[in-house]
DNA sequence: GAAGATTCTTAATTTATCTTAAGATTTTTT
DNA sequence: AAAAAATCTTAAGATAAATTAAGAATCTTC
């Protein structure tokens, strides 16, 4: 198991003395997932943090007309996992599955919860991530309530440089908001201009 | 200055002990804050944390075309801040305005800082209150993405019980992304069935 | 209590986006 | 290499939402 790649990420918030690598790794599960595999379904409760060594994943929910909503995406170097269900422990509304093989660490919730009592450096550390994605968050937000689709698709592709010649422009307009054939037609117009 | 409204915001996550209240007490500073007042402007720095006391705020963009986007509302035991401002020290380029007369305390970055390094519970606490934030915010991304305006407004009323009698329709037009003219449309739509 | 400002409603017109369906292209699987 | 599946494009018609404008209702301020 290689958790270079995850205390290289955390390095970049606060490094880690050997104890806490030592707590950290004892409990962390590396997972290698296919193509279209699951590693997590509505219904089930979301029970792991997900630190995505290698691949790409699309956390997405399917609404009563059975259409798909991404929600999120992360590749190599990011975080995903319904939080909400992880710490209400209720079930979750969402899917994550892997659009390419991937390489995974896992870590359980006791787990993560014995790491911020124990040092509380994965409290602050967990604290900046949160925020720094929360940012993100709001930044879309911002752009659902004020920008047109075609605005929407063009900071797609300047936000996720790592993403967007290597999934389908289905997931893209599934993630702004917009039919697929709608964004044919978006994509039509940029072009012939 | 009456602290006992955080104190008890605080309790629902983590109590804190007397030295942590002192060293918070110490670095809170009240202000009595007028309706239409901002406590931020874009190009400002947001320099601080602000905790709602008493009263109703807006956290809201203007675009290019002078339109107003609402981000966020805040009302009493609520937090406001640009987050991303406020840590990275670049301008906002959001406005945060008093919608009522209102009570506020905050606490200033190099404060909360010192707080975050002295005492992990603030760690903590922010933590899981920024999950939280963190969690409601994806739930409006989906409904975003997902939901016709109807179904954003009437999500609206649920959701903020506290607001919805409380401030203007064009306010709550803006926060779900329609014009108030369309927005007047679908409440009569809603009315007449 | 009157004047001014803000907010709400209504309706007509225009623009943006969705739906459906079909065929073309690309990717994946066998 | 062939077959199957997934993706992309195009277009026409339907629906959702924005825009504009005018008047009514409500709230603020003096």
């Amino acid at each position: 198991m290689n958790i270079q790649p995850l205390l290289d990420h955390f390095s970049n918030y606060r490094a880690l003395n050997r104890k806490e690598v030592n707590d950290l790794e004892k409990r962390l599960a590396e997972r290698r997932i296919k193509r279209r595999q699951f590693i997590l379904q509505q219904g089930d409760l979301c029970k792991h943090y997900t630190f995505v060594v290698d691949g790409c994943f699309r956390m997405y929910k399917v609404d009563d007309k059975g259409n798909e909503h991404n929600l999120q995406f992360a590749v190599e170097g990011g975080w995903i996992a319904d939080i909400g269900s992880f710490h209400s422990e209720i079930p979750s509304e969402l899917y994550i599955e892997a659009m390419e093989q991937s390489v995974i660490l896992q870590i359980a919730k006791e787990d993560l919860l014995y790491l911020y009592t124990e040092h509380s450096v994965f409290d602050r550390i967990f604290r900046v991530l949160v925020e720094n994605a929360f940012v993100n968050l709001q930044k879309r937000v911002l752009q659902n309530i004020s920008a047109t689709a075609e605005e929407r698709y063009l900071d797609f592709l300047k936000n996720y440089p790592k993403l967007f010649n290597r999934i389908s422009n289905v997931q893209i307009a599934s993630f702004i908001g917009v039919t697929p054939e709608f964004l044919s037609k978006i994509r039509r117009e940029i072009t012939s201009r």
